[in-house]
DNA sequence: CCCATGCTAGACTAATTAGTATGATTAGAT
DNA sequence: ATCTAATCATACTAATTAGTCTAGCATGGG
């Protein structure tokens, strides 16, 4: 990507945002983006190149002396989704909670992702597009999911009140559990035709891990 | 569906297959299937007629004369798809093992559908189509998810060795765990980038439900 | 003021696609 | 043998699509 390294070197425009040659590039470039996001994770990879050009109030042409072609842009926009998903999560103070708190939050932090439109979108796009797009699958498993269960896998094999015999495959299905949650509920529509509150499962699901927990360090 | 009454009533060839009109349109009908679901399940709904009718062998023509459109052969055709999935399941003789045993045995039941390749493509295929045919998602969950977790609840509830507060959170987490497993591993390849074996989920995943089964009923 | 550059609008190409039409071929029923 | 109905091969229409091209417009730097 042609970006010059010089930093603007003065502005003339007060009203305008300012306009760099490069920041006018950078602000094109985000304008384009946004539309192509908004307009693939509405209509999957088959939306067309005139709706996205349409949707980001941009000339077609435009969108090719950004982006050489349509699979280009596609992963480009995938990439920075991706990156925009990645967990900050396991802060500090998060990690300072007594175990259950801590549980508890962590599961309500994923769990909130099912409000938020362009994380379900990206799940059914994922998956969707897993076939045609393989590389798009192994970048939401590397960037998203390995790192969650790592961290999650790390936190149970540090809690001494978590001693599982195989820390990772309990990680793994805390973590399934509840992305499988996001996809019956939010992607499959079934908060229309299953419904049950994320409550139930998050406390279910403590429960279980805890009780587990505490079986587990008797029995040793 | 024109389906005549009359049985055939005499057959005339030996080698070929006895063709009764009906027969043969059900045999067509059968063929068109066939190759529509390879079509489908390998390049997604955006596989072209021509492709379909190509790969069962048949003439445009007659894919038209059988369905009114692709619309309603992709239909037929995940419907019966479903259909074929339902699970059995639960079978008296699995019904009569110990807690444990049975726990197990379902679980790999569950997990053996990931050597199902139409199993793995119909996953895809169903959560990748979500946003534009939502029936299709409607049926998935009506038809094979909200009978194996009501079934598994009902089992938990009448189990008095799996003395859980939320038998149908518990039976979700369980069966979640294990689909979002296929998921992973399968449908976004993640048996490549983060591998990890099945018995291994199955062992943990029947460890924390027996465990926090014995703590539950402990602490009551 | 002028010019270079990026952008726009829209026409255009070539390929693909759903669905239709046609005329030939086949095969079972009488 | 002949009639009928299904099927086939193929060509066609109309719509859509990725990607290109062109000519004009805007704007900010000199």
């Amino acid at each position: 990507m042609a970006r010059a390294l010089r930093k603007s070197t003065g502005k003339t425009n007060a009203l305008v945002v300012a306009h760099d040659p490069t920041d006018r590039a950078r602000d094109k470039r985000e304008q384009i983006m946004q539309g192509a996001l908004r307009t693939f994770l509405s209509n999957g990879y088959s939306a067309s190149m005139d709706a996205i050009a349409a949707e980001a109030g941009v000339a077609k042409q435009t969108l090719y002396s950004y982006f050489g072609n349509k699979e280009d842009l596609f992963a480009a926009l995938m990439d920075r989704l991706l990156e925009h998903f990645v967990d900050a999560g396991m802060t500090p103070e998060l990690r300072a909670l007594p175990t259950q708190p801590f549980l508890r939050k962590l599961a309500q932090i994923t769990l909130s992702q099912m409000d938020d439109w362009e994380y379900v979108s990206m799940l059914r796009l994922v998956i969707g597009e897993s076939a045609r797009f393989p590389q798009l699958s192994e970048v939401y498993l590397t960037r998203l999911v390995s790192p969650g269960i790592a961290k999650l896998t790390h936190y149970i094999k540090e809690n001494e009140e978590l001693a599982f015999g195989d820390p990772e495959a309990v990680a793994r299905i805390m973590h399934g559990s509840l992305i499988n949650f996001i996809i019956a509920q939010e992607v499959l529509g079934g908060k229309h035709t299953m419904p049950i509150s994320r409550e139930r499962i998050i406390n279910s699901l403590i429960d279980v891990i805890l009780f587990a927990a505490q079986q587990s360090a008797q029995s040793r």
